[in-house]
DNA sequence: CCCGCTTGTCAAATATCTGTCCAATCTGTG
DNA sequence: CACAGATTGGACAGATATTTGACAAGCGGG
């Protein structure tokens, strides 16, 4: 985003853009994208705003939206979604700094009544909990503050879990592998694939593999996932992995779960993206 | 509302479930799988309700299902997910009943971690204040319970309201008529309309018409809204939002709007459909 | 084996959507 | 003034979609 510059005229902002400035014309005629204010000649003048707003309408377009729903959307966050997730993010951790139970709750209220579950577990829940992460290595949040914050967070998506086992779609079976204990995006992950229709069972964190090989037979499922952020506890674990994966539909996931290891493992994987993952397996098009 | 909000055209949208454009046409015409909303050209939009809908179908075909057979139940499965919230609404009565305030707050968080903001307020909100209304007047419910209740819905709606003043959108005023105390209604029309984009101005229960005319002459608001759950607190306002409606773009709502009052005031009026009435309202198309 | 039914695919004729282009005219700066 | 750069409004073509109707492969019953 360009940090100069008060207005450009069409030519000048079109060039920066990315986008002629005739598109720029019918973008406004046809879906009132932009609404620049004029000289008194009646030249357009645009701003950083107007930039911000063409960025988003060309990154609906990329995801193959037409330029009419592209527009809408753009408008759309334009007016007042923007940002408020970051807002939210910045007020959770400040949240959880000083320890205050309401205003988490205040927060996560807000944030899932304004958005969809989706949207509100890939751009706020995780990035919270990157977020706490990071300062509790940088160690300006103290450990405390870090088991308040998760634990709430646990809480709130464990009360929307309830009953995710019930229904009449395919069965995924969720756990940590054993010694890893950072359960909640494996929580988000479950609560994704339930919106797809799924039923869940989850083991939660720290599941030894022999219980998991156990669940398994028993239920039969259509989806098995092992999750963990370390990637050595999944490396301990490689043989028991390899062989579950043999006799079902096994995935490893979470950060530990990298590419190569999947290979050689010979099991699928979930990348980072949540929402993506849960799409591609409810489709079950792995790989 | 998500973020990601979006509709896609067929072509988008095939290539995202794996299913082509003749055959989504066709499951929609023979079963009526889908029904996609149309742009004013005619071009159907899907939503990623729609996707679900399809995953289902597919799934269902996997496993070796007919396809009218497959249609029937992803069409079943799709009902049973929105029969979920019937399943909320008694449990906020019954959780109203034992005053348990902590059930209450669950079974919001729930529905609205499930549900779009729109449904969870047409589907669940409303009909528990009509419920809760009718046991009232049975007297099956004690005052108490009923303060009990409707205080922390619009408490909780409140919360959901933070800021709905700000940005850039076109303004609305909502007021309830003098000695109408009943707002959670209105509260509920705001969080749709600010969800269009809108900017609100809540003047709340009981609003004496001065005061109304004093803040819509300083604020020049698109749109004002006075609601009435009776008919006579309008009424006995006729005269003077005759007035307000030749100055300003007023609309009567609530029960106590009707269309003959809406008529002889020379006003318009919002039907009971809180969705479609805010869609009507932000696309401008009143009457 | 034929018949009827289901279901995925295809095609033709028509329409919409959207990026681009043009002509005639106007603006503003060296 | 000259000239690069803007303005509006209309027009156009290619990509996409829409509807309608047809067709063939697959399947079960007679």
């Amino acid at each position: 985003m360009s940090v100069h510059t008060g207005a450009l005229r069409i030519g000048e902002f079109a060039r920066q853009v990315g986008v002629s400035p005739e598109l720029l014309r019918a973008w406004e005629r046809r879906y009132g994208l932009l609404q620049p204010i004029r000289t008194d000649g009646g030249f357009r003048l645009y701003t950083d705003d107007d930039a911000r707003r063409v960025e988003r309408m060309k990154r609906a377009l990329d995801e193959g939206l037409s330029a009419a729903e592209a527009a809408r959307r753009a408008l759309a966050q334009a007016r007042s979604a923007e940002g408020a997730l970051d807002d939210a993010l910045a007020r959770l951790v400040a949240a959880a700094h000083a320890y205050d139970e309401a205003a988490m709750h205040a927060v996560l209220d807000e944030a899932f009544a304004g958005f969809s579950l989706e949207t509100v577990l890939q751009e706020l829940i995780l990035p919270v909990l990157r977020e706490i992460g990071t300062e509790w290595e940088r160690g300006t949040l103290e450990v405390g503050q870090e088991h308040f914050a998760s634990n709430l967070i646990r809480e709130r998506l464990l009360a929307l879990a309830r009953l995710w086992g019930r229904g009449g779609g395919p069965l995924a079976v969720l756990a940590c592998a054993p010694s890893e204990r950072h359960d909640i995006g494996l929580i988000a992950f479950g609560l994704v694939l339930r919106s797809h229709g799924w039923r869940i069972l989850f083991l939660g964190a720290d599941t030894p593999l022999a219980t998991l090989g156990k669940a398994v037979s028993k239920t039969n499922p259509q989806l098995v996932v092992v999750a963990s952020m370390d990637s050595a506890l999944l490396e301990a674990q490689s043989a028991a992995l390899r062989k579950l994966g043999r006799s079902a539909p096994l995935v490893i996931s979470g950060n530990g779960a990298s590419e190569d290891l999947a290979v050689r493992l010979r099991v699928d994987r979930l990348d980072g993206n949540l929402v993506d993952a849960a799409g591609v397996v409810a489709q079950r098009r792995l790989r």
